[in-house]
RNA sequence: GGGCGGGUAGCUCAGUUGGGAGAGCACCGGCCUUACAAGCCGGGGGUCACAGGUUCAAGCCCUGUUCCGCCUACCA
């Protein structure tokens, strides 16, 4: 469902600039996901009682090419489902042949610069993926179910013991020294002098390093350097002996002594009993601290001494992050450029290596004869130091993210200098989840900067994540994934679009929940039915190309058309500010409560009965180029059911072939209109006010209802009586007199609306307590909005300090209410004198 | 430890220069009104986490408190 959100936004802005005359390159592909893939490979193999080590590297890696094969296209059809109108043609994928020569080229260049060098130290290692894991690549989490162990260790000249405190007692095996801090002291006189390692019985000095808290615990610190990598530093200080106590499985080794061939829990667990024996375990506690689990397995990784490449990062880091801050890339929303600067300022190097055999192989061959190291672009023939033929390559394979950090360039052919890297490169937008920030948009970042010399993308949109109802992120481990295959299925591609969109609001995640796609599905199909409307009123010599004239329209076709025109501003507005919600909403709202609720019926009496033939053909041609722009609008978020409706309509001969090409529509302010728009309001208001006094008196829609309309300003009434088949219509009432003389009819409801009074004769329909009650509410209602204006203008500071503007609308408000209250309270009591109180 | 985001209607959430608290779903009432019952019409419902402050005016700005989530970090 990450993937959809992802690609729903980046179709989304594909489709909407393209229909804005841009010429568009999307390009899809996928990274071949190293450890991920390689472990579903193995799974596979142990199914058949096989392992990669049976079966050899060779083979292995075309079962995982045959993998691929059978559903590497998973994500890709996934996409292609949700109507991703990516330039299929031109698919990548990180393994390719070219995008593996960029790898080479990328490798062998930071190489020969000094930017990658070889070297054992403390890394990430995961025992069950069997293989090395960059910082970013291990996920801390809270174990509140640890311990702190004290231990005990006697000097060695018998004189006493030192106390240290350890969560991971079996690496004591491996201790090669005890730090305190310097200016402890507690401990000076101890500085330089042994302990007997407990178990062991191996003499370790006592050492002196600021490294260590002299708050913390007992103050000193058993030093472990080849399982730890703050004592591997001090290690290194010191010129400390290193000691493996743990295979590459996490197994004891032969450096356990005793403990050898227990597995690292096994062990943990046998070492505390036997100290505990010996009496030199003098404090367990609880305690909870952060435990690196294996990003793919979830297998508690295990800080190890090993040999690994790594890229030296600071010198890429630096122009990465000054790219930012200058500005030549904006992240969007802009809170993650701070998350971004403090990784890019606080980064360490890479580990680029992993003990796996799915990747791209380290171009780096080792002389079997003189031992001499080659780095080289091609693979070499001879050691161009002895000459000798037998070369062994190194076996590790680099990270998928050093391949994926090549992205925006590898694609397009780099190294060559394509004429397509030269037109498409910097590109101009990178969408993507926030969880890849650094993983990815960091190092493609430094890799573009490096190698191009100019940043990848100018803009770096940030989405949300999508989570399931619980707020969870979802993910294959946790189970909780909704596939949305499934989804699309059940509600159609369109409905999962337009909830995505609607959801996609800037630096917030997404909660998918079945019920909204249900509801937006709903709005699929209202469009649809509009269409269907729409269609059925369109004669069969209705002209798409004639020119609709401002002049002609009646007050209802103006004001959607004004309306139209807003909301096309605000949707373009939204779209160009990565502001996918506001844009979804603006369309919702338009489409179905402006045009489906009151357009749409307010045309029915001109559609349907009107004698005057142009007024009929004003009405279909402002019903067609309304739906006809509200597709064109809407197609960048729901393509399939627009691609229909637009086939279906008719258009003028020049049209595109699909709406994809079509152009987006624009305001055209010719067909601005405010006065219709002011005019409109007044006429829904009376109609609304009609309609609530039949709700508020259970007044069934077919029961036939007359109407009185009085009120003293001539213009509103005209405007109501130009309007009066609509208000008839709209309200269903069987008669409408509108007159500033008007005799209230006696026996009726009556109801405020745009300054007019509306009486409802109810003779004999309801009871009049009812009605009574009714204005009752409306009473205090009334009163507490009025004196809630009435303090505010009683308050002289506001009348001083605030815009005249904004104390006009007041006095405005106090006006009206004055005048609704009045009203309302003499109906109330003219009421109460006909019925009783 | 540091950083970020959030606490608004029963639920999920909008609310962008501070000036009438909103949507969808759910709920209540009335409707098969010939595009649509996956629909139409009407309605109820919120001391905008808490406490202060700035302001004529605060959901929005400032300070503090509290709860929740996420990211990040080498305290054994």
């Amino acid at each position: 469902m990450g993937h959809a959100l992802n690609n729903l936004l980046q179709d989304i802005l594909a489709r909407y600039k393209r229909q804005r005359g841009y010429n568009v390159l999307w390009m899809p592909g996928t990274d071949h996901a190293g450890i991920a893939t390689q472990n579903v490979v193995e799974r596979q193999l142990a199914a058949e009682g096989l392992d990669r080590h049976a079966i050899g590297r060779e083979k292995f890696i075309e079962r995982v090419w045959q993998w691929r094969r059978e559903s590497g296209g998973t994500i890709i059809n996934q996409l292609k489902r949700l109507g991703s109108s990516c330039d299929w043609r031109r698919e990548r994928f990180t393994m390719d042949e070219g995008l593996s020569k960029a790898v080479r080229e990328v490798f062998v260049s930071l190489y020969e610069k000094g930017l990658i060098y070889q070297g054992d130290y403390i890394i990430n290692w995961c025992p069950r993926c069997h293989t090395a894991l960059s910082d970013l690549e291990v996920e801390f989490e809270e174990h509140n179910d640890g311990h702190l162990w004290d231990l005990q260790y006697p000097l060695a000249d018998g004189s006493g013991s030192i106390i240290v405190s350890t969560t991971r007692p079996e690496t004591m095996l491996g201790d090669t020294a005890v730090a305190v801090n310097g200016s402890d002291e507690r401990y000076r006189d101890l500085v330089g002098r042994e302990v007997i390692l407990p178990l062991m019985e191996r003499k370790i000095p006592i050492i002196a390093d600021d490294y260590v808290d002299m708050e913390f615990g007992s103050g000193a610190v058993k030093i472990t350097p080849a399982h730890d990598p703050n004592d591997f530093e001090v290690g290194l200080r010191h010129g400390l002996e290193i000691v493996k106590v743990m295979d590459e499985k996490g197994v004891m080794n032969e450096n356990a002594g005793k403990y050898a061939g227990l597995s690292r829990e096994e062990c943990r667990k046998k070492v505390v009993e036997d100290l505990d024996e010996l009496g030199l375990l003098p404090a367990v506690k609880d305690y909870s601290h952060n435990v690196g689990h294996c990003y793919r397995c979830r297998t508690i990784i295990e800080p190890y001494l090993s040999n690994q490449w790594f890229v030296r990062i600071k010198p890429l880091a630096e122009r990465a992050l000054a790219a930012v801050k200058e500005g030549e890339t904006r992240i969007i929303p802009q809170n993650w450029e701070k998350t971004y600067f403090n990784w890019m300022e606080n980064i360490r190097d890479w580990c680029i290596s992993r003990q796996i055999w799915w990747g791209h192989r380290i171009p780096a061959w080792y002389c079997g004869a003189c031992g001499k190291m080659i780095v080289a672009r091609q693979d070499p023939e001879a050691c161009p130091e002895c000459g000798a033929r037998e070369l062994r390559q190194e076996t590790d394979v680099l990270d998928t993210w050093f391949s994926s950090g090549l992205w925006p360039f590898s694609t397009m052919g780099w190294p060559e200098e394509t004429e397509t890297l030269q037109k498409w490169y910097p590109t101009s937008v990178l969408v993507t989840g926030f969880d890849i920030l650094f993983f990815w948009v960091a190092r493609m970042m430094m890799m573009g900067l490096e190698f191009r010399d100019e940043v990848p993308f100018k803009d770096v949109y940030i989405h949300a994540l999508v989570r399931d109802e619980h707020g969870q992120k979802m993910s294959k481990s946790r189970g909780n994934v909704i596939d949305p295959l499934v989804i699309i299925d059940q509600y159609g591609a369109d409905a999962l679009r337009f909830t995505l969109a609607a959801f996609a609001a800037q630096g917030r995640d997404v909660s998918l929940s079945e019920a909204r796609i249900a509801g937006y599905r709903n709005f699929v199909n209202k469009l649809w039915n509009a269409a269907r409307f729409t269609l059925m009123n369109l004669d069969e010599d209705f002209d798409p190309a004639a020119a609709v004239e401002p002049a002609v329209l009646s007050p209802a076709e103006s004001w959607i058309s004004h309306r139209l025109n807003r909301t096309i501003e605000e949707v373009v507005a939204a779209l160009d500010e990565y502001r996918f919600n506001d844009a979804a909403q603006a369309l919702y709202q338009f489409t179905w409560h402006e045009f489906c609720d009151w357009f749409l019926e307010l045309e029915k009496p001109d559609l349907f009965q009107s004698e005057d033939g142009d007024r009929r053909a004003a009405a279909r041609a402002v019903l067609y180029r309304t739906l006809e722009r509200i597709v064109r609008l809407l197609h960048p978020i729901m393509p399939f059911v627009c691609e229909e409706i637009w086939q279906n309509l008719p258009r003028p001969a020049a049209a595109p072939g699909s709406i994809m090409a079509t152009a987006y529509p624009g305001a055209e302010p010719e067909f601005d209109d405010p006065a219709a728009v002011g005019a409109m309001e007044r006429v829904m208001a009376v109609i609304t006010a009609i309609r609530n006094i039949r709700g508020e008196m259970n007044l069934s829609p077919g029961q036939p209802l007359a109407a009185v309309i009085r009120g003293k300003d001539e213009a509103v009434l005209a405007t109501l009586r130009e309007n009066a088949p609509s208000i008839i219509s709209l309200a269903r009432l069987s008669a409408l007199e509108i007159d500033a003389g008007a005799e209230k009819p006696a026996q009726a409801a009556a109801g405020l609306a745009a300054g007019v009074e509306i009486f409802v004769p109810l003779a004999g329909l309801v009871d009049f307590r009812q009605e009574a009650e009714r204005l009752k509410k409306a009473i205090k209602k009334a009163e507490k909005e009025f004196s809630g204006v009435d303090k505010k203008l009683g308050n002289e500071k506001f009348l001083a300090k605030a815009p005249a503007e904004v104390v006009e609308k007041e006095r405005a408000k106090h006006r009206e209410l004055a005048e609704k209250l009045e009203k309302l309270r003499v109906g109330l009591k003219t009421l109460e004198a006909v019925s009783g109180p």
